[in-house]
RNA sequence: GGGCGUAUAGCUCAGCCGGUUAGAGCGCGAUCCUGAUAAGAUCGAGGUCGGUGGUUCGAGUCCACCUACGCCCA
């Protein structure tokens, strides 16, 4: 006996039974052990201090489904363990929140060391949600977990670093950054993109340089130009103070206006976007090399950075660059080099002099200006003010465009020329492209795309980052600088320092005070830069293992990964880092395979946020559906490369379509072997029927497939392959073969039904396992391993399903595709005809247009009469003088052939008719060519090269589709009628059964009264009164009214009534 | 400004090497089938396949340009 099934089943219920189930059996553990060859999976790790969300379901999902597939093909599976992203900014800012600091004085006052205890519990703050979502949605992991924070972690990036420095990979340098003067902090390419917004309001101002005199030698323009305005154009009045020059386009045409009695400079090109039109007069015409060289009267004096010497003679002149364009503005670009133009400044030996500082705020030097200590943003009005006053403004607006803001806090980045330290990745950029091509992408696309793009681009890694939490940068420095080492490990350390360090936390403050006196150099303290988090995630592949201090071997076999899967915002975090760092040290790619997802959005296309408000919780999917049913929606809905949106109705459509379907398949197979005291394996004959093999056949064509799918990383095909297979077992297997498992006797045709069914049902449950682990596992324990010692206790530990190419058979699939097709037309055709099925009707006719086709109906003919309830089925060919002809040439085959010729060709077939098109297509019956004359040559047709089409025979029903045609003979003799009577009849009875609530064994006896169809009630049971009591387990039958305590139902019959009657029998 | 992707029914999505009447599911309406079914079948309403041009005998599909949206980069 199986366990009974409960059609009513409620998954997350179920779910629920299934991981105590699995957690009393300690199946996870033996999961994780199990296998022999190696499967390499690297788990990208999420930080902790966030709740975990749908997207997470989605990559964890999708991890987690490979991982199964591969365990189960007896892989065992190494790296599958957590990892946890500890370090980086977003921590600190959390706690900086908490603390209601607004940068990184508050911090230093507050104290590094506290500041650091604190952020590293953080980062577990929800830890506990994190392990029983895991647990939840089934991804198998080890606890055994990687932490970045960990010194034996920090230990091997040390190792890393030590690497790129003995290769001179390392190196620092002045770049401008964005700099977060909230955070104060540079900020990585990566993460300038995640908060820039391109629809920031900000001012738009056209400022006036009055010119006076020139450099030597002087520019073409001489002195003509004193006292006329260079009119410059800019969005960050703030940068102003920190010009040190004005570039023009060396080859553009400039004018100088007359407006308003003042003399301006700008392009030709856009003085019409920055005048009235009309309100000024062109005096003169130049190049914009004839302005070089120009002197103009500084708006401000800009504050040289500590320690520089300033020549000022080299400031406030007119440059030519190639950055100036003339797509907006005015052809003359401020130049600042601090905030942005440092490349220009060096090129053209200017001095870089600065406004502002790094807290973002107008440095002192400008207090008698009346703005100095003000945030940068909001000097703006004051410093326009003040050029106003003056008489340097032209013009003052607003203008919405592009601005980067830091992506934590949302504070305006400033462009600021600071000194770091930079892996140069650049010097790799051929070997990271190379590699990349060894990489399997899903979609496929982003190798060439997206992320091939990105490394093209390549620019060098600024690694290092001014804060506190993170991996310190093992680079000690004396204090001029003047001379650096790179420490790769503790024990280098130690030696270095002279005393254990073992016990040592190697984070900031307690690794600053490791220092050691050099004999030749001084005092040496380690520089007080941390690394780029994602350069602890970069290197997980060499530190999860603390290599090469520990686990040499185990990183040797777990180097590159087979497959990993994030989604596609890290083709420049995550992606990239691991890419970076393994190209950089290994010269090979991290990882083999990679499944890239799309972003989930909301059920309006637009992406879920906090403050949209419109995100869902995976919990409450989950507790409404179950995570199988969230899980299958999320394998079957898209590609995975695609954004897709998501809403509840769609996964609760996901589970009624294929959870249901499949557990009312099983539910009813477990039902009625029960019935039978069914066992497997029984040794009992089967006669196997020719509905069987095409069920095995479809099954092994599964396996095929889904196996291929998963070969090729595609977890969309192979899930939607299940799903379309689970349909038509539910929908045409056990919906043909019902009657072979009612039936009475215990024969070989219903023991055949129960092999094939429960074959098919224990193959699906193991093929859907790695999606839907929960449901696959009660249906296999329950089919399975309760019943066989032998089998492996969990779907999960079982082995997956292989192909049996003997029951493989394409021909019997195609057919049945045929037979479907035929089924679905009659049904049309009856539907056109208003006939319903349960009528019986005398005949049909039936036209393939191929033989294939034909054959595949013919062999099925027995299973057509039956489901569109006809007596005969009779086929049409040429010779039938019933229907007309039409003929279309076959142009898949034909196009190429004729080429230009097809048109006509096509006319000149569509124009036969009558006993032509009925020669012809007798030719193609045949399997002759056809000839015609077409544009004044005779064409010869192959007959595969011809289509036949033919019109519905007079008196039919017909439908017509994908090469056939059924038409049904629509005339209901007397004995056809009195046949759909009792059919009627036993339909209604059944159906006041199952409302009266009987059990299905139950006897009945049975009264029947019509007022108004006497005779036909009569009539029809003269002749069918035993089929009716047949069906219906009635012992008794009368026509008459019903006793009172009878169970009654009224349904139409023939042109009146029918009353039925039920009474239960003793 | 550049790169990548997406655009097909009210909604979610398929659509292969270019080929005959562009499909499925959901939803809606109608009918039917059903003693496994929270199911299923048939029919109907609902499509300028984002737009314009091109290649071709033939374009949802290939090419060019454009538009909108998303992501990434500047």
């Amino acid at each position: 006996m199986f366990k009974p099934v409960d059609p009513n089943v409620k998954f997350p219920q179920l779910e629920e039974d299934v991981l105590a189930w699995w957690e009393a059996n300690d199946i996870v553990a033996k999961s994780l052990t199990a296998g022999e060859k190696p499967f390499v999976f690297y788990e990208g790790p999420p930080t902790a201090n966030g709740r975990p969300g749908l997207h997470h379901t989605i990559s964890r999902s999708f991890k987690d489904v490979i991982l199964r597939y591969r365990s189960m093909q007896g892989y065992r599976i190494i790296g599958r363990r957590e990892g946890w992203d500890t370090h980086g900014l977003p921590v600190e800012i959390e706690i900086e929140k908490k603390l209601g600091f607004s940068g990184k004085p508050d911090i230093e006052r507050f104290g590094i060391a506290e500041f650091n205890r604190l952020c590293r519990e953080s980062v577990w703050e929800y830890i506990q949600e994190w392990k029983a979502f895991t647990k939840r949605i089934a991804f198998w992991l080890s606890e055994d977990a990687y932490i970045t924070y960990e010194n034996d972690y920090i230990e091997s990036t040390w190792w890393i670093f030590r690497q790129l420095w003995d290769r001179g990979l390392l190196f620092r340098d002045y770049k401008v950054t964005m700099h977060c003067p909230r955070c104060g902090t540079s900020l990585s390419d990566h993460e300038v993109s995640l908060g820039a917004r391109d629809d920031v309001d900000d001012p738009s101002v056209y400022i006036k340089f009055r010119v006076k005199g020139t450099t030597a030698p002087p520019p073409a323009v001489d002195g003509t130009l004193n006292d006329a305005f260079l009119v410059a154009w800019t969005t960050t009045p703030w940068t102003l103070p920190a010009n040190v020059a004005l570039a023009v386009k060396h080859d553009a045409e400039y004018v100088e206006v007359e407006h308003n009695g003042e003399r301006l400079v700008m392009a030709a090109a856009l003085v019409d976007q920055v005048l009235p039109a009309e309100s000024f007069t062109v005096l003169r015409r130049f190049r914009g090399n004839d302005l070089v060289g120009l002197r103009y009267e500084p708006l401000f004096r800009g504050v040289p950075g500590t320690g520089d010497t300033v020549d000022w003679e080299t400031a406030y002149r007119v440059i030519a660059d190639e950055i100036v364009s003339l797509d907006d503005g005015t052809g003359i670009v401020h130049i600042a080099p601090a905030y942005g133009d440092l490349e220009v400044g060096r090129k053209h030996g200017l001095p870089t002099l600065f406004s502002v500082g790094l807290d973002g705020r107008v440095l002192p030097e400008f207090a008698e200006l009346g703005f100095a200590g003000k945030f940068f943003k909001e000097a703006d009005p004051d410093i326009t003010r003040n050029l106003k006053s003056r008489g340097l403004l032209l013009r003052s607006g607003r203008v919405r465009h592009y601005y980067p803001f830091c992506w934590r806090c949302s504070t305006p980045l400033l462009y600021y020329a600071k000194r770091s330290w930079y892996i140069r990745t650049t010097a790799f950029k051929a070997d990271l492209v190379a590699n990349n091509q060894q990489i399997h992408w899903v979609p496929e696309h982003i190798r060439d795309g997206r992320f091939g793009n990105w490394l093209e681009n390549n620019i060098d890694w600024a690694i290092s980052r001014e804060r506190y939490w993170g991996t310190p940068i093992p680079i000690w420095t004396n204090a001029d600088g003047s001379h650096m080492v790179c420490i790769g490990s503790l024990a280098e350390l130690e030696e270095k320092v002279g005393r254990s360090l073992r016990d040592i936390d190697l984070h900031r403050p307690y690794i600053d005070e490791v220092v050691w006196e050099d004999p030749n150099h001084g005092l040496m303290r380690r520089i007080p830069d941390v690394a780029d988090c994602w350069f602890d995630s970069g290197s997980m592949p060499v530190a999860q293992w603390h290599y090469p201090f520990e686990n040499r071997d185990v990183f040797e076999m777990a180097h590159p990964a087979d497959y990993i899967c994030e989604a596609v915002d890290q083709t420049r975090g995550w992606f990239y880092t691991l890419h970076a760092v393994s190209t950089l040290l290994f010269d090979r790619p991290a990882f083999k395979n990679v499944i890239c997802l799309g972003h989930i959005l909301d059920k309006d296309g637009q992406k879920m946020s906090k403050s949209r408000g419109n995100v869902i919780e995976p919990q409450e999917v989950i507790n409404a559906y179950g995570v199988d049913a969230l899980r299958w929606y999320l394998f079957t809905a898209a590609p995975p490369g695609n954004a897709r949106r998501f809403s509840m109705d769609l996964v609760s459509e996901s589970m009624r379509k294929f959870l249901l379907t499949l557990w009312n398949t099983y539910a009813f197979f477990v039902t009625y072997a029960n019935l039978d005291q069914w066992q497997p394996n029984s040794g009992r004959t089967a006669e196997v029927q020719p509905i069987d093999r095409w069920a095995l056949a479809a099954l092994n064509q599964l396996v095929q497939n889904v196996t291929d799918a998963f070969e090729e990383y595609d977890v969309y095909t192979a899930a939607n392959a299940i799903e379309h297979f689970v349909d038509e077992l539910s929908n045409w297997y056990v919906r043909r073969n019902r009657r072979r498992f009612w039936k009475s006797e215990s024969d070989a045709d219903k023991e055949a039904a129960y092999q094939t069914l429960y074959t098919c049902l224990v193959t699906v449950a193991k093929l859907a396992a790695p999606f839907t682990p929960f449901v696959s596992e009660v249906i296999y324990r329950n089919l399975v391993a309760e019943h066989d010692a032998s089998a492996p206790e969990s779907v999960h530990l079982a082995r997956w399903p292989h192909v049996d190419r003997a029951l493989l058979d394409d021909q019997l699939v195609a057919d049945t595709e045929a037979l479907l097709t035929a089924v679905s037309l009659g049904r049309a055709a009856r539907k056109q005809a208003n006939l319903k099925v349960r009528q019986p009707l005398s005949e049909l006719w039936l036209r393939a247009s191929t033989p294939a086709l034909l054959n595949g109906v013919r062999r099925f003919e027995a299973e057509l009469r039956d489901e569109l309830n006809v007596k005969a089925v009779r086929y049409l060919d040429a010779n039938s003088a019933v229907v007309e002809y039409r003929l279309k040439p076959n142009l898949r085959l034909v196009g190429k052939k004729f080429g230009k010729l097809v048109p006509a060709l096509t006319a000149a077939l569509r124009d036969l008719s009558g006993d032509t098109a009925r020669a012809a297509a007798q030719a193609v019956e045949a399997g002759q060519p056809v000839r015609l004359p077409v544009d004044g040559q005779e064409i010869e047709l192959l007959a595969e090269e011809v289509l036949v089409e033919s019109s519905a025979p007079e008196g039919y029903a017909v439908a017509e589709a994908d090469g056939m045609l059924v038409a049904l003979n629509t005339t209901v003799t007397e004995e056809l009628r009195l046949e759909g009577a009792a059919r009627d009849l036993v339909r209604y009875i059944q159906e006041a059964r199952k409302s009266a609530g009987l059990a299905i064994s139950d006897r009945i006896h049975l009264f029947l009264t019509s007022a108004d169809e006497a005779d036909l009630l009569t009539a029809t049971l003269a002749k069918y009164g035993d089929y009716v009591k047949n069906e219906t387990l009635a012992v008794a039958l009368d026509i008459g009214t019903p006793p009172d305590d009878a169970y009654t139902e009224t349904n139409e019959f023939g042109d009146g009534t029918v009353t039925v009657g039920i009474v239960v029998a003793r």
